[in-house]
DNA sequence: CTGAAAGCGCTAACAA
DNA sequence: TTGTTAGCGCTTTCAG
């Protein structure tokens, strides 16, 4: 028995694309053609190797076709957090549009922690994906720095962010928070008041919101901070430290609909009197928002459309279509229903 | 100029793990080292290596590391959709404990469609992942056998599924079914009937309700049957058929929080008492069940839990550990409010 | 239209 | 503790 070069590597026992070519008498190349551009190759040749594949259950590993190859066909997502949140909509958007055309997707999320995103980015830059998909501004410098050093179509989203990356698919959300402060200040509200978490688009759409108020020459109440992600319990407990300090509150913006569901629903608890006693306003037009009793005054987003704008983008990115880097601003838009 | 080996393959372009060996003096194996293995190689080498790492901005590509080495640390997870769903919670859970372990995940969706749930199975096993997780059975067998000719531990989710592939963490749907009718029974409803999809989850749910039904001597109304996945609308619909038909219906278990709650809330805009005049109970006990007014009677299912112990289960496939394929069941229990 | 050769960037065995 | 060597399974030129 001559040991002919011992194996080093570990090879995974899964039937390789050599072994296709051999079955169907051609050559590894060939398989591969077959597989890739199919138009390349003769008629006969291709359906040969195709019940090549058929026959032993070849599975072609990606894994080596990305390193071989240019392109990883992965696409990596980072979102603050994916339960019960409106950054599902936007992962299953742009899934959606990706999965079509074979793309495959990287999923993570920060939990809202600058530490978190950095090591996940890193390790999702890692994987080399043809481009990337993240919620708003890097929580960080580094992970900026990380991310524009990779050299792949990166998309923003959820916020027009200052010095984008590269492209931007998302909304002002101070544009949002001013809808609802006009809206507010229309309807006699004289003392209202935001709630919502520290991330970087609450803050906006508070600003948005206060500026706004001044701006009509009215002076907003203190805003009531609450963690991130929001949560139903959250908005119920801003609801009840509003109501115990006893001031003069007449209405309520909320920076997501979670949050000003959770206190729509206290109030209901309380008999507290929705628009009469409080108004309340939330973001995000969830289904919830429209079939809530009263249906909920919220404004627009629609973060499934978000994703699939942002997945259109990046598809004409990675294909060298289109000049520079993409703005696009969805607007926002009030929906005024029966909580104002 | 002599033009030595003509590059075939394309480079990327970014800096390798020669590279950093060049800067930091040593040889391409003592960097993986120190990236894979650090305790094997000695202190000052060790900060050499991660200073040079630093200052070229190395990122090491997984890639390549997956390709050569047995780990790819990728685990794949396909769900039948995120949005607005319970599995959201799931995927959560999973990536919670995953990512601090080094992984990364790969999401999928069905659409709880069979032919999209076989091409994203074949796309994701062609990335080779360490493990995999799928919520409930293969929607064909085509996708059945993909999955057991992989060889890596996969876990099935949400069900106790008859004929497993390998791990499951589930519950029994027919039980959750059951401690909803005996419930009903119990509080003397007699006209009880059910609303799910068409999907074997909610089969099962139906199929356990229904005999408990029987068992207790009652004759189960015809099912409701709407889309998967189900919505507040989807909910609504069904009550407006329901209550449509005129019968005498008195109570009705809903396959899901979320079509429970489109229907309790279409209860409050028609004016019709619950449980006075109909009595309705859910599954999943999400956070808006319980802040629901009237809070909503419902099965209480961890999604979060059953995507925690999955990655647990994996974890421990992966690294050997344990015997065979485990079954876990989470178990149900049925939370009393004030719907029923 | 098909094939041969040359890597993609890394890890694993082996030796020093 | 560190270095050398031989692949992992595929895509990409370049010839034919």
């Amino acid at each position: 028995m001559k040991p002919k070069t011992r194996t080093r590597a570990v090879p995974t026992g899964r039937p390789r694309m050599e072994d296709v070519a051999r079955l169907a008498g051609v050559s590894l190349v060939t398989v591969s053609r077959v597989l890739n551009t199919p138009d390349a190759v003769a008629a006969p040749t291709r359906q040969a190797v195709m019940e090549a594949v058929r026959r032993i259950g070849y599975v072609p590993n990606l894994t080596a076709g990305a390193l071989a190859g240019s392109r990883s066909r992965i696409i990596a997502a980072v979102v603050p957090t994916i339960a019960n949140s409106i950054f599902a909509d936007t992962v299953q958007g742009l899934s959606d549009r990706l999965e079509g055309e074979g793309y495959t997707i990287l999923l993570g999320q920060t939990g809202y922690d600058a530490g978190r995103e950095r090591s996940l980015v890193t390790a999702m830059l890692g994987r080399r994906p043809d481009a990337l998909m993240l919620v708003g501004a890097p929580l960080s410098a580094a992970t900026g720095r990380l991310l524009a050093a990779a050299k792949i179509p990166i998309v923003q989203t959820w916020e027009m962010v200052r010095r984008p990356i590269d492209h931007v698919v998302g909304f002002s959300n101070a544009a949002a928070g001013r809808v609802v402060a006009e809206h507010f200040v229309a309807r006699g509200y004289r003392h209202v008041r935001f709630v919502g978490g520290a991330d970087a688009r609450s803050k906006a759409r508070q600003a948005g919101f206060d500026a706004a108020l001044r701006a009509a020459g009215m002076t907003p109440l203190p805003a009531v901070t609450v963690p991130s992600p929001g949560t139903l319990g959250h908005g119920r407990d801003a609801l009840c430290r509003v109501l115990d300090e006893g001031g003069p509150t007449d209405a309520l913006f909320f920076s997501t609909d979670v949050l000003a569901i959770g206190a729509l629903l206290e109030c209901q608890r309380r008999g507290i009197a929705v628009p009469g006693r409080l108004a309340i306003a939330g973001l995000g037009d969830q289904d919830l928002a429209r079939e809530m009793v009263p249906p909920l005054t919220t404004v627009r987003i629609s973060g499934l459309e978000i994703g699939r704008r942002a997945a259109d983008l990046l598809l004409d990115a990675i294909a060298g279509r289109r000049g520079g880097a993409q703005r696009i601003d969805l607007g926002v838009q009030l929906i005024e229903r029966a909580t104002t």
